[in-house]
DNA sequence: AAATAAATTTAGACAAAGCTAAAAAATTGT
DNA sequence: ACAATTTTTTAGCTTTGTCTAAATTTATTT
């Protein structure tokens, strides 16, 4: 498999995770700015090697084997960011154009032990399952606070607003990346959220919690 | 710079260590696995961008901007090597391929990163210097035990016969690659070498002398 | 020093991946 | 339902890096 072709497959993976239908010439296009003609091209070669089931204006959609290539890229894409941000101290935001370069390294062995360097971990530093080796990955949902039930439970990881005076009160309110946070209660009144983090209980208003994200591991 | 713009300045770097004149296209194209013909073609494009000196049928050597550009992927390269043998319990001798791959990989804060993370090492598992960031590096020597003086101390970085025979031998004899050793003595009459080892000193044969590499570093 | 051999370069072609412009099919609006 | 618009495809061209075959330059031999 060629780089390009491997973006392509990953383009169209992502895309038709979007809505479940088969996905459109211009919007592949759009995702790996390129214009609609190349996308035909591309896709007629991704189809004679059946990696897409293609059928002329009808859109394309991943075959089976396309869906195990995706998600072969996807697993090392998210286990590098792993690696980047646990232990080369990157920071959640930084990863991804890196990321983007190291899922392309052809070396099983590589990614197996990465893996176990890193002790198997089972999402990203954004929240974002790592399917394993067979393509297999436990569902994950990663939702707003203000529009989780009460008594959820999961890890923050990520905001919505990344401005400097946000990070600085979430660090003055004991909140980091990768706590473990619990919905205590939730006001009707004003939307505003009880939850537990590592300092005890406290109280955020609905605008912070329509700004952190927690990931709710959902065992299957 | 492409992916095969930097395979060729790679090539032609180690190609004009061997002897310090130029290089030969023919050189250059058995190195690279491709024809000569290509070679000429490349090396006008590298000329153009002045990575390299070129006159017709006269061979090619890098420029200073080429050689900076040669040891950079030499940095990389080697550092990566580091980190598989280090902190993914690759072997020494598994790493080459992958590392040719990791070394593409375009990213300055990435590699200074890798450095810090695996303590700014001096040289690769093979015993062969790590540039730093401005292409500077300090000379080492690897050599035979069986080539150096008596009294030379190094660490042991390589095998010439890595047969099973004989890396069972050197377990047997307490013998690892990264041991220090010292060379206490050498008889002239059948060339055996006594070394200094973690296990005491032992006496080693000139054929078991003529297999070892030992890594001289020679601060300048 | 001429003849032969070896190395190098040129010319012309090809595959991959992209582009533009024009044609064809599908969708939308009235 | 049919005209207008949008989407998709086709045709033909470009660039990058490669190749083969032929031409040219340099090196070697006798």
């Amino acid at each position: 498999m060629t780089l390009s072709e491997e973006d392509y497959i990953k383009a169209i993976y992502h895309l038709s995770q979007i809505d479940n239908k088969s996905v459109a010439t211009n919007a592949i296009a759009e995702q790996m700015k390129t214009k609609p003609s190349s996308v035909t091209d591309m896709v007629k070669k991704l189809s004679e090697k059946s990696l897409v089931k293609y059928k002329k204006y009808q859109g394309v959609s991943l075959s089976e084997k396309g869906r195990l290539v995706a998600l072969s890229i996807i697993r090392k894409h998210r286990l590098w960011e792993v690696f980047l941000v646990d232990k080369l101290n990157f920071s959640w935001d930084e990863v991804h154009e890196v990321a983007e370069q190291l899922e392309h390294i052809k070396s099983d062995a590589l990614i197996d032990k990465l893996d176990a360097h890193l002790g198997f971990p089972k999402v990203d530093p954004h929240g974002d399952p790592i399917p394993n080796k067979e393509g297999f990955f436990t569902k994950s949902v990663k939702k707003l606070i203000s529009e989780l039930p009460v008594l959820s439970e999961g890890v923050c990881v990520g905001v919505n607003d990344s401005s400097v005076t946000f990070l600085k009160f979430l660090d003055k309110n004991n909140i980091a990346l990768g706590d473990t946070f619990k919905i205590l209660d939730r006001e009707e009144f004003d939307g505003s959220v009880t939850i537990s983090t590592r300092a005890g209980s406290i109280r955020i208003s609905e605008q912070i919690a329509s700004n952190l994200f927690l990931e709710i591991v959902d065992e299957e």
